[in-house]
DNA sequence: ATTTCATATTCGCCTTTGCGAATATGTACA
DNA sequence: TGTACATATTCGCAAAGGCGAATATGAAAT
């Protein structure tokens, strides 16, 4: 996104947001709730400053929004206040949602979460919401 | 958008190819009907290769196809052919329809096009679809 | 206080993208 | 044929964006 009309600055961003694989793919994640970061490091198989960055990307697209507990920072997915931004939004992930490789991150996120071994680098690590026992 | 998955290919382009403000108000004046692009060049008052580049990018996306009239060039809106990105397009076209500087560039191009003595740039050429006599 | 662990930010490097300027293509008409 | 006009593409540059590596921050525990 290059400079533009300030009208329209928030909009191009809201779409830069979406134009990157790995920030869909943590949108995904979030489908269902709050995810905390160790988990998309896991998830997606890549490095932890990568996966901040992105979501560091969507904060400032206010896509999403972050809660600490302790040394651990869950993220959430944030509904955009247009009316259309919101729309989009909704149909972006149902997209996701219906995406082979998109649910393939889902299920490794709940194996991972639920797994009766973690990865050694997951002990304790503070589940995902959706995935709490209720 | 840079390299990533080829799965979702296409959905990035997409989400590029509305990540730029350019884009967007060549969408929005293609909003009712095909326009010709001497008229893009007007409304928008920048240099032609430029437009030219955009409406590319556009083509590539397949969310503008063209049509050739002798030497002019008419482009037009095209559905995206999967559900969830054809809703996502309208909604984009609605959120462009409401917003101010959008409207004020369709104003342009109706008095552009209406003039009595248009701009001796576009004498003669052909007005768009929305606009012609019925 | 110091260490440890989770996360965030910074730093080069490289690729992509947008731009104006120049040039190429393609059509119509003399 | 050549000329004129509309549009498309190319070129070189500057800015933006993504990456891995290194480093910084911040909370908890010893």
């Amino acid at each position: 996104m290059t400079k533009s009309k300030r009208t329209f600055g928030d909009e191009l961003l809201f779409f830069s947001a979406l134009a990157d694989y790995t920030r869909l793919r943590l949108l995904n994640l979030m489908g269902d709730g709050e995810v905390c970061v160790c988990f998309f490091v896991e998830v997606l198989k890549t490095n932890q400053p990568k996966i901040s960055r992105h979501l560091a990307y969507l904060r400032r697209a206010r896509m999403v929004a972050a809660r600490r507990e302790g040394k651990w920072m869950h993220y959430r997915i944030v509904e955009p206040p247009d009316p259309h931004a919101a729309r989009i939004f909704h149909e972006v992930r149902a997209w996701l949602k219906e995406d082979a490789d998109m649910r393939r991150d889902r299920e490794r996120l709940v194996k991972v979460c639920c797994a009766p071994q973690p990865p050694i680098q997951l002990r304790g690590a503070p589940r995902p919401a959706s995935l709490s026992p209720s």
